[in-house]
DNA sequence: GACACTGTACCGGCTGGACGGTACTGTACC
DNA sequence: GGTACAGTACCGTCCAGCCGGTACAGTGTC
């Protein structure tokens, strides 16, 4: 079976497991849930993903190919990475960044999550900051932007802190300007 | 381990619980495993905290206590507000701290924890950003230094990033001589 | 072009185990 | 004799994974 499927259900059901992930979070995945959301019957579902734990492999796997692409394209675009990133760690603009977070939160819970899926999306997080380190000349200040831009998905996503958009826009406009001054060249 | 030894058994059970929800995070504590971990029958667990849900917030009543007792200090303390927050924010220094994501985890997986659990680990992030706004007189540096802070929490425990804790402590020296060219006077 | 057969896609009921909570009885100590 | 447990048996619920089906679209064969 190739990796790009032509079946329309099993991206539906894992458009569905993807939502209630999001909105949810791991506890409420179930597989008859899943099923139900993605108009699937159980005994589907499992024809498609044998286990709950292939399942979320299933989806990890389509996200890191998003993810991919939106690597290459912060690297090449007119904004330069840093910019790129602090812009989508502003949940407000990501539905990816929600999802690595829920998938993070499962992992602190030590729900049994197949440990793809943790590795993975540690992996993205890596890359982020490696993208960071290369860009900028200046390591302290890309790692302060890299745990900044961490802080804000947190801040927001766990509820905490006051919700201020103008303040936050405020800290990504002057970390982007000093990234101005120690961008490398291409 | 324990941080604290007692002898009480309600805090004993509370100690057993507080280590199984940093080491193992929500999903793993059930009454019997804390139980067992603290020395006592289900029976007797259950003699002094009803339900689950009472025992959690049994837990979070000690920690706001605790957190409280650290807020006096971090602002009476020589170092100043920003250093105390910065540095309590490795969590190599604070088992508190591991304890806050294990919760802010449990409540994004949509655990069916006690909402008192997740409004009292709120309401303390949101004091350490009060603390620093008052602190400084420059709200966007405050603001940088809280995300940064609860980046390096979210960082190190979910496992993210590289562990370099010599550029880390670069950075929160950069944000702490920062702060020294804003702080208001006492 | 009817027949037999195969693989794919999907349905839905069932079971076994885990867990929260209840409900007791027993016991040691003050 | 009341407090602070220990010990255990049990109930209801939830859920993952399993299993026995169904429908149907090919595909070869004569």
């Amino acid at each position: 079976m190739s990796i790009v499927s032509t079946s329309n259900t099993r991206d539906r059901i894992l458009d569905a497991l993807q939502d209630i992930l999001i909105s949810d979070g791991y506890s409420s995945v179930t597989l008859e849930l899943v099923a139900r959301t993605a108009e699937v019957s159980k005994g589907g579902l499992l024809y498609h993903f044998p286990s709950k734990a292939s399942m979320m492999v299933g989806l990890m796997e389509r996200v890191r190919a998003l993810a991919e692409e939106e690597f290459r394209e912060a690297v090449v675009s007119e904004e330069g990475v840093v910019r790129y990133f602090l812009r989508t760690s502003l949940p407000q603009t990501s539905a990816e960044g929600e999802l690595y977070w829920a998938v993070i939160a499962a992992l602190r819970s030590k729900e049994d999550i197949p440990p793809e899926a943790g590795i993975l999306v540690k992996e993205l997080f890596d890359r982020w900051g490696d993208l960071l380190h290369a860009e900028l000349t200046d390591p302290v200040l890309a790692e302060t932007i890299r745990l900044a831009g961490d802080g804000m998905y947190m801040s927001s996503i766990a509820g905490l802190g006051r919700p201020d958009p103008v303040l936050t826009q405020q800290v990504v406009d002057r970390l982007a300007e000093a990234s101005d001054r120690v961008r490398r060249e291409r």
